[in-house]
DNA sequence: GCCATGGCTAGTA
DNA sequence: GCCATGGCTAGTA
């Protein structure tokens, strides 16, 4: 296992918690470690995501309640997961009123 | 050190 | 605009 840094571990734990059929935003996980205004930071440790099955970033999506980034190919995996866990999309986007999770 | 790179976003217009 | 990474140079020793 390679090196991490606090920021990283800190990250993954947190997105560890979130449960099925929930969702969190990059700007929540940014919040949330103390780090207002570290979402686009946050984007850049999932999506080097080390343990994909256990920890579930596909439960992290944009403010808007649009999917945000996932894999290269695209997005099209992310929804399916979270079609899979009950999740609601109206049109293209997830109402975060209703889904997000709050620790 | 410096700089580009993103799974982004609050706050204008 | 923000922010933590990662890759890559200067420029010391």
């Amino acid at each position: 296992m390679k090196n991490r840094n606090s920021f990283t571990i800190e990250v993954l734990d947190f997105v560890k918690t979130i449960p099925r059929g929930r969702v969190s935003t990059y700007a929540g996980v940014a919040r949330a470690l103390g780090r207002p205004g570290a979402a686009r930071a946050v984007g850049q440790v999932l999506k080097r995501n080390p343990e994909p099955v256990t920890i579930p970033c596909h439960r992290v999506v944009m403010s808007d309640g649009n999917l945000g980034g996932y894999t290269p190919s695209g997005t099209g995996k992310k929804r399916k997961l979270l079609a899979e866990e009950g999740i609601i999309f109206d049109g293209r986007k997830i109402d975060l009123h209703v889904f997000q999770f709050k620790p």
